[in-house]
DNA sequence: TTAAGTGCAAATATTTTGCTGTCAC
DNA sequence: GTGACAGCAAAATATTTGCACTTAA
């Protein structure tokens, strides 16, 4: 049986005293935007808008947070196809993984919920006797409006 | 009824002049690493092997190459969950998708087929009314080995 | 012939690190 | 009080670009 994929939802802060992470003034801003951003966030947006909380927050602060977050599986990595730069785009995780599609046209990123992905990653499970730590599917093409 | 995702296999060299595109003795070194390529290889080993091929290749020759090969639909780009460094690693696009695994212990990438993957992509555009141009699934976690 | 491709060097973008001072616990 | 964390500046890494010269078709 495999172990669930994902976190609970709940508060980032309150995740990280639950295991004893230290919080700082720094981190609270930063936690805070990635908590209440409502679309895919890159360092340097995110540094911008922490920054907006607290003007100390540093850029390199904003790097290592984001080290620890992904060590701890509280936030998901991706890239989106690039379609912006080199750079990566980081969202909280929540209870069920989700593919990101990201329209190569007019740029707009979609997000979808399938079943067929949960039972892939049984199987890869399974077959491959592979244990999943994370995952990430991403798609590049034309969204409805677009391929018209 | 979706459009096949992947090339037809065959020689990159003889794919370049049935589209017109201009052979160069640098692109000649460039395509004939990523074809007798045995592993995922980034910029750096790519450029790295060319050069052994035709000294006079130039990193932005590689990079520009990558690009062209990128637009054709002739590579993939992966992450391979940044095992190494935060780059990408390149590969031959093939007959059929497939699902790379990368362990997080020992650093072996796997790959591997699966059904339930196409039908997961086909799910993605009739549900989502999407045009899937490319797709890649990376997974990180641990290999059977590793998590004996 | 000439548009496309190349090397070279410099620029840009992204992320990491060393160090010294500060703060959470 | 002390070990973890911070800012700052500089380095490291990865990729792109401008330009003048070269080459494939």
């Amino acid at each position: 049986m495999p172990l669930p994929q994902t976190e609970m939802p709940g508060r980032l802060q309150a995740l990280f005293s639950e295991r004893g992470i230290r919080m700082t003034q720094q981190r609270r801003a930063i936690l805070q935007v990635m908590e209440t951003a409502t679309k895919h966030l890159d360092a340097a947006h995110l540094l911008r808008k922490a920054k907006r909380l607290d003007p100390s927050v540093d850029r390199s602060t904003v790097y290592r947070t984001l080290q620890l977050l992904k060590r701890h599986g509280l936030i998901d990595e991706l890239d989106l196809m690039h379609i912006h730069g080199e750079g990566h785009y980081y969202e909280r995780k929540l209870n069920r993984d989700h593919i990101h599609m990201a329209c190569l046209r007019c740029g707009k990123i979609m997000e979808f919920v399938s079943d067929i992905f949960d039972k892939l990653k049984g199987q890869v499970e399974k077959d491959c006797r592979f244990r999943i730590v994370v995952s990430r599917l991403e798609i590049g093409g034309y969204c409805a409006s677009c391929s018209k």
